[in-house]
DNA sequence: CGGAGATAGGCGAACGTTCGCTCAAGGGAC
DNA sequence: GTCCCTTGAGCGAACGTTCGCCTATCTCCG
């Protein structure tokens, strides 16, 4: 019941018959110069009353928590959540542990998850939250303090970015279905406020002019990444544009909604509206039909970051342009193209045009 | 670039002309005999120098890191991530911050992740990980160590559970089948060593006794709690018992291969078989058609987690049975039945029997 | 005018480490 | 037999707090 008390190194030394910076060296650091006989009696010791050092006290002393925190946007988002496990995973195969701090979905209390993890002192910030994409406070918290690397953009720079290629995202989508010759491409985005959004928009619209087609705001509808909000955002779109016959939506989940709106509409997909998602969670392949979408490489990129921060915070040097890991299309049925091809996004990481990120 | 270094206590001090002890009473402590005077050059200082506390030394004298840990299975299961982000809010909310470990799926670093947890020396522990049900070494580092709560068994106990009353909710949406007048009800599981999926099975055969029905081993076909292993269990139950016309699914994940399966076989939901899950995530509402399911209250329980793990860290007494948290069915179109009712689980919180949880 | 009590603030110790320096003993080379 | 080097281990200091106790000054009362 009451939690027993950790055995110190004082206490282990004793019952060893050394001192205990002795058996510091022995049981934490490194190379040492003790003798067998004395490093045997110190481990036995330690293993008889289940020594477990301090790293608080080591912490203080050597000034690195060996932590590292990281501020989640919606963790309940499962891509979000793909970023998070891999990044700890990536962070304790490398010795150090992961604070965290969930957002409110506003966002508001930034500044106060970011003062909670200064206040425990961690060694470094991993920012995975949109929703900070445009708090200047949190910005120059990230900058001024800690070493950082962000999911997002972080306003006035200093921070390096690692994600993936997003406005390739919308391109390879939306080119996709031109090349199936549709002429009236819709999109059911996330919100707009948020640069991924844009980005993706702008790949979008990149595919469009390049199969000779002319962005419509009319074939545009705005969504707040969620399934419902996106079934309401494509009803709109139906209503304003009976002709759409494909659509280009922002995520999987997003398109679960947009699914539902369709079969609610009486529109069969493929055959009448293509559709094409984000992401490529794991369950699209099991959505009616099954989704086409672009795989967004989360795993990976929260292994990247950490991989950066951890060198930030060695002072190694960082590139400074964001890096920027390659999306593939999945081709499935829902778009009813050919199932089973895929499309790599052409270039290699890292990119380089801050527009892209 | 170098991360400034914070200022200490000293330095805060130093600039107020004060004594360190004095600017720690005013700046950390609680109520301190000072003159106002005096507390105003000190926070004045304090806020020039931007005075953060370290609360790493702070941790070292008072023996306690207002840090729980949480070790997690898989996070990027919807329903978990909910759970943690409940979790840590509440637990920010009372000035505890979050350190969290993820799990390998095969879950055999229980002890690795415990391991790092203890020597960072949470306060206490959270164990929201069925991977670690049946380990015994994690089981008993939770209750020699630390304080702990848990989702899930832990063998020989000594540690409180939270979590839904899943016999209920296997009972709740069986029964609703049955009450629809279907007679050959299919079940499409978890893993059947967790013992959730047996709870739940077991709520679901309670279920199909009340209803006349004899449960039959034809009828249950285990997966995996992924879409994809849910879409073969679901294959091979419609190959052993073609007139299987409802199927309670264990997840809503795995409902969405079930439903994807049914598809691919011909058969129209609900019209043919109808289908019920459970967690009601999100998407849930708006899959095709719209997925009945049993809620359960994950966010909640999180929050609850946390303050009877708060409660057992102050060394209140808290309560030895399980705490089960009352679940609720959600009727929609996939069930054929008359959506927009919903049917809670009778009995309020606490249950009592261990075989419930 | 003396003493008690309140008020403001200082001071030493402790928390459990790491780190670098010191010191004793032993061995080999001359 | 002396000197030096190596090896093994001890020791003091520091990291930045909190905590309890001590002290100096002031106020008020008899």
């Amino acid at each position: 019941m009451a939690a027993g008390r950790y055995a110190s190194l004082k206490e282990v030394a004793a019952r060893a018959g050394v001192s205990f910076q002795t058996a510091s060296k022995v049981l934490n650091g490194g190379r040492v110069r003790v003798s067998a006989q004395t490093a045997d009696r110190i481990l036995a010791a330690a293993r008889e009353l289940g020594y477990s050092p301090n790293t608080i006290a080591r912490s203080l002393v050597q000034r690195s928590t060996c932590t590292l925190g990281l501020v989640a946007g919606d963790m309940t988002d499962g891509a979000l959540a793909q970023f998070a496990v891999a990044a700890e995973q990536e962070a304790r195969r490398n010795g150090h542990a992961v604070l965290v701090g969930n957002l409110d979905p506003a966002g508001d209390d930034g500044a106060e998850v970011v003062r909670m993890l200064l206040e425990r002192r961690v060694d470094g910030v991993i920012a995975a939250a949109p929703q900070l994409e445009e708090d200047a406070q949190v910005a120059e918290m990230l900058r001024r303090h800690v070493p950082a690397v962000s999911l997002h953009h972080v306003p006035g720079g200093g921070v390096p970015v690692v994600g993936s290629n997003h406005r390739e995202t919308g391109r390879l989508a939306t080119a996709h279905l031109a090349g199936l010759g549709h002429r009236r491409i819709g999109t059911v985005t996330g919100p707009f406020r948020r640069r991924v959004v844009r980005s993706r928009l702008r790949g979008h619209e990149d595919a469009l002019r390049e199969a000779g087609l002319e962005p419509s705001e009319d074939l545009v509808a705005e969504a707040d990444w969620t399934s419902g909000g996106a079934a309401h955002a494509a009803r709109l779109l139906l209503d304003r544009e009976r002709a759409v016959s494909a659509v280009f939506v922002h995520s999987d989940t997003m398109a679960i909604g947009v699914l539902s709106a369709l079969a609610a509409a009486g529109r069969r997909v493929p055959d009448d509206v293509a559709v094409v998602g984000c992401d490529d969670m794991p369950f699209a392949e099991f959505l009616t039909p099954a989704l086409t979408s672009v795989r967004v490489p989360f795993g990976e990129t929260g292994e990247q970051a950490v991989r950066l921060l951890l060198r930030r915070i060695q002072e190694e040097p960082v590139p400074t342009e964001p890096l920027l890991l390659p999306v593939e299309l999945v081709v499935r049925a829902s778009c009813g193209g050919r199932p089973g091809t895929r499309a790599e996004s052409a270039p290699a990481i890292p990119f380089h045009r801050e527009e892209d990120k």
